[in-house]
DNA sequence: CTGAAAGCGCTTACAG
DNA sequence: CTGAAAGCGCTTACAG
């Protein structure tokens, strides 16, 4: 592979032209640049990333760090983020900190972020003091979608209206007994997702003097596996809801599953509802709401690129609430009186 | 933040002194390897991988390529060698070709490669002459995994194996009326799994002297929804299968949901089964050729780790077939009499 | 508009 | 066992 020397050498100029007039800087006459060009072209030259680095201090890599990569919502987000990235000549290296032999995540390092990355995008994931830290010590802009860090700029959807009208829904069609999976104990993780919406669920409940039982809060995982499991549990006893509202379309569809399972009809016997709108539940036919994820991903793409001092440098938004939108399908309905 | 020198001039040696201290290498004496090592915690010092990489060529970095990324096989592959490769101090560089503004994918350029990986991982992606000559040229060394990519190291199931096990399980239930769903047209790709699963199809069948009903065999895109659709039009028909094989469980997926939305009684009037084993397979009680996806991210991390010199160097595997097993659960039972 | 030179922070022979 | 020096391939003031 040919270097900046090479092109150099066969334009007849110095490298230091060459190098300006490959990166479209000023004062080159037309005439130089152009030779320069079509000599670049000529020896397929490509600049080394590692010594455009090393000489400049950036190198045009976003780190991506997600306390998990395998769920819809960050494989969606992670494509959508490195799309709009290559857009703009940017690459994205990637950290699932997902931990198998633990429980704890991994923590972000100096030496995954130090000289590597030019900036950060979390996906949902609270970081802890230290890690915040090390991020400001490295001088990165970041970007945290969903989960909010500290007062940098967030890409999220309002997660307590997303309930809200999840749970409106359900009212609305007549709903008195209504359960709730997704309840994480707040002393968990500092994850705000399964307490805002918890929290909406509650508001709503309360504001139509609906009652609310304790053995209804489920407290799944996340999980398709974990929601199916506690809704049998649930269907087990005598005093069942007619609805259930999930805060997550997977756990959604595993409420779905192990009701069917045990014959309870969806949605005469019982109506369930969730939040994402995730690639399955089209077909599943689950009452939704909606959430552009590959927006958030964009968006924060468009953020960081900005922070880093590219498009428009004038500021933009730094906090993005995208919106959300009631999918009405087959799983939920009135009551059976 | 501290460079070399800091630690070289702090623990009084030269740098060349602490470049070999810390990268482990002989012909340091025990005690100024550790002065140095403690110096160099103290200053909380890492290596620029920049610096490192354009002095020894090698950047730590491997390219993973992907055709799309949203999808649960692919982000359970990208999260297994991750976590693979980051345990060997290696990182990801993502790549998603899909582009959205056509239906052609984006080609892997010289820029996305040069001086940034040190090899590539490529996930069921049938790779160009071009590329194929790229990779070459810029001398990366390459493991594919599903689609095989010409003589390169290659992980992946045995398709054929895979539908046989899922056909032979519908045949051994009694159903004789089968269709097919995710029957790719040859000139569309040169992906050899949907080939090699219908063709493995196509032979059980005709091995137990079953009747091919070439409307039964339906091209739909390996989505749910595409599926879903398709099932419709075939159930419309008066003349119906008692059994339908996917080639994976996403279409399985939605073939149930459309069956079941059309009043058809999964497994009493049409047993289903798939490829995969998905994350919602087991709730949705989905029988299925469960491969194991994780297994393979992490054999073809290993592969090419040691192609770039790192663990045992005699050779190890160069073709690994995961293997692959029938999970029966309740979509599928004998045919209605 | 263009070039010579220093510098980015490491690694790697080469001496000793 | 250790150090001085060249080199990796760019970018960036500084002169001119």
């Amino acid at each position: 592979m040919s270097t900046i020397t090479d092109v150099a050498r066969e334009a007849g100029v110095s490298v230091a032209t060459v190098s300006r007039a490959l990166r479209g800087l000023d004062r080159v006459s037309p005439r130089t640049r152009e030779r320069v060009l079509k000599v670049a072209e000529d020896l397929d030259y490509v600049a080394s990333p590692t010594a455009t680095s090393l000489a400049s201090g950036r190198t045009q890599v976003v780190g991506v760090v997600a306390p998990f990569l395998m769920r819809w919502f960050f494989a969606t987000l992670v494509s959508a983020i490195e799309k709009t990235l290559r857009q703009h000549g940017h690459h994205v290296l990637l950290f699932d900190l997902e931990d198998d032999s633990d429980n704890q995540r991994l923590p972000l390092s100096q030496n995954m972020l130090w000289k590597r990355v030019d900036g950060v995008i979390t996906l949902n994931l609270p970081m802890t003091d230290q890690e915040l830290e090390l991020v400001d010590r490295l001088g990165l802009p970041l970007v945290a979608i969903g989960t909010a860090v500290a007062d940098r700029p967030n890409v999220r959807i309002d997660d307590a209206l997303a309930m809200r009208l999840a749970t409106e829904h359900l009212v609305s069609l007549g709903h008195e007994r209504i359960a709730y999976i997704g309840a994480i104990p707040s002393n968990v993780a500092h994850i705000q997702t399964p307490q805002a919406r918890l929290e909406a669920f509650r508001e709503v409940m309360r504001s139509h003097g609906l009652e609310e039982h304790k053995q209804w809060i489920l407290g799944s995982a996340w999980t398709a596996d974990s929601a199916a499991e506690d809704m049998r549990t649930l269907l087990a006893s005598a005093d069942r809801p007619t609805a259930v509202a999930a805060a997550s379309d997977e756990m959604a569809i595993g409420a779905m599953a192990a009701a069917r399972a045990q014959g309870v009809r969806i949605p005469e016997d019982l109506s369930v509802i969730g939040i994402d709108d995730h690639a399955l539940s089209n077909v599943l036919g689950l009452t939704t709401v909606r959430q552009d994820v590959a927006a958030q991903g964009r968006e924060a793409a468009e953020i960081l690129l900005r922070a880093l001092g590219y498009g428009p440098s004038g500021g933009g938004p730094t906090e993005v609430v995208v919106p959300t939108e009631l999918i009405v399908r087959s799983s939920t309905a009135p009551p059976a009186s």
